[in-house]
RNA sequence: GGAGGGGUACUCAAGCGGCCAACGAGGUCAGACUGUAAAUCUGAUGGCUUAUGCCUUCGAAGGUUCAAAUCCUUCCCCCUCCA
């Protein structure tokens, strides 16, 4: 592909490009970029938010540039301050290690195993001696550190910025010196970082990275940026089923939002879809890469039924209670099975016609459940149980 | 070290002796409407054998009072200013 044309693909849902013409440039050398991101194994759960990123990485893998993939180990353990506004609790090396693991599984769903260069940036901070981090620390001064939005705030408001932050962008920006990145990705949020590598790879005389920094995915309340924290996310280590669900449940503005940064589908021809047939696509998408294209079809399926047409779910998860235990009220059920974690919830549930039995809607909250047969209680839209007595 | 301000339910935030299980907003859950959307509207939102009832809750522990989130004492934590 011609560099001009690159530049215009690789954009595509980026935040920002530092600088186009420096990308073309560097493109028109002919060779094979050098393309670096670099994931702090900090957490062990990933997230789609977390996926933006590779989701560009691939894309320049496809077209021949070598990715490379930084295990941030050693940053890790000092914590990036990135949008923190408290100095963050640091890790166990053992931590680290296990997350490591997560994120090398959950990147190659996304990249060519074979062509990515992985990359640990413990290999070179590890033989680092505090001369050479006294060295790298003359290379950038305070007031530009302070310059930086996250440290301002908090140190103008009298919180707490430790000299170990200071270092972190620093450590950035020599793990760019050290593998010569031509490219780097990130997210929106790092910025700060990847314009102080640019200064660091200056200083070791190395032409400086292009930057190009993606969108933070919004998470599923449309509102604050996706984050375990929030309870806004949605894992991709959840069970298909809640994948789907919680894709489905996006509003339509936002699920433009999730195609853009998150599939390399196109844009227009899906906005012309139904909105409906559009977020079912993403969805199935979305399964797919992360679990099979079986499953994928398997949790549309089953969603069009229970909420589509108002049906059951083709598993409904079954509970037996023993038939000698006195046949208790239809509170007392829904506690027992653990539908409902409160009696007094349960009760709030039956009287705003949240519970129904075997179809039919109970309100009363005296109700008993009178037969030993068999029970399907549903609770709200999606909580189903069958009841079984033995 | 000195002076002041503050810690209330999932979050923010009122209350500053009884009318407080505690205003309000957000969130969440449920119902209506729908495309399980979103938006909107309605309701609920500590627990308990639903009871104009009881129990637990307002940083912690004590105390005053018929009665405390509200007053007093000690302690812990956070913030602001001064040094």
């Amino acid at each position: 592909m011609d560099p001009k044309k690159q530049v215009a693909f690789l954009s595509r849902g980026a935040a920002e490009l530092l600088t186009p013409s420096e990308l073309e440039a560097k493109l028109h050398k002919g060779k094979p970029l050098r393309v670096k991101a670099g994931f702090d194994p900090t957490i062990a759960d990933l997230h789609l938010g977390h996926t933006v990123v590779m989701q560009k990485l691939k894309q320049f893998e496809e077209l021949g540039h070598q990715v490379i993939f930084l295990i941030g180990d050693a940053t890790a353990r000092v914590g990036d301050p990135s949008g923190q506004s408290k100095t963050r609790p640091t890790l166990s090396a053992k931590e680290i290690e296990q997350n490591a693991k997560t994120y090398l599984d959950q990147a190659f769903k996304i990249l060519d195993k074979k062509k990515t260069e992985v990359r640990r940036n413990s290999e070179w901070f590890k033989k680092m001696n505090a001369m050479e981090i006294v060295d790298l620390a003359g290379h950038y001064n305070v007031a530009r550190m302070l310059e930086r939005e996250d440290f301002k705030k908090r140190y103008t408001e009298g919180g707490q910025v430790t000299i170990q932050e200071f270092i972190y962008p620093l450590m950035q920006g020599y793990d760019s010196v050290v593998l010569k990145a031509d490219v780097e990705l990130g997210g929106s949020d790092q910025k700060f970082n990847l314009a102080v590598a640019r200064d660091i790879q200056r200083a070791h005389a190395q032409d400086p990275e292009v930057i190009l920094t993606m969108p933070l995915l919004v998470g599923t309340d449309g509102v604050k940026k996706m984050s375990k924290s929030y309870g806004n996310y949605i894992g991709i280590t959840e069970p298909p089923k809640e994948i789907f669900g919680k894709l489905m449940a996006l509003s339509d503005e936002m699920m433009w939002h999730y195609y853009e940064l998150l599939t390399d589908e196109d844009l227009s021809a899906a906005k012309k879809m139904h909105p409906k047939e559009a977020k079912i696509a993403l969805a199935k998408a979305i399964v797919t890469r992360y679990h099979s294209a079986k499953e994928a079809e398997a949790a549309a399926e089953e969603f069009e039924k229970v909420f589509g047409q108002k049906g059951k779910p083709g598993e409904i998860e079954e509970k037996v209670l023993s038939r000698k235990a006195p046949l208790g009220s239809l509170v007392q059920v829904i506690v027992q099975t653990g539908l409902v974690p409160s009696k007094s919830e349960a009760r709030r549930l039956i009287e705003q016609g949240g519970v129904t039995v075997d179809d039919q809607k109970i309100q009363d909250i005296h109700a008993q459940i009178t037969t030993t047969s068999d029970h399907l209680i549903k609770v709200g839209k999606r909580r189903f149980l069958r009841v079984r007595f033995e």
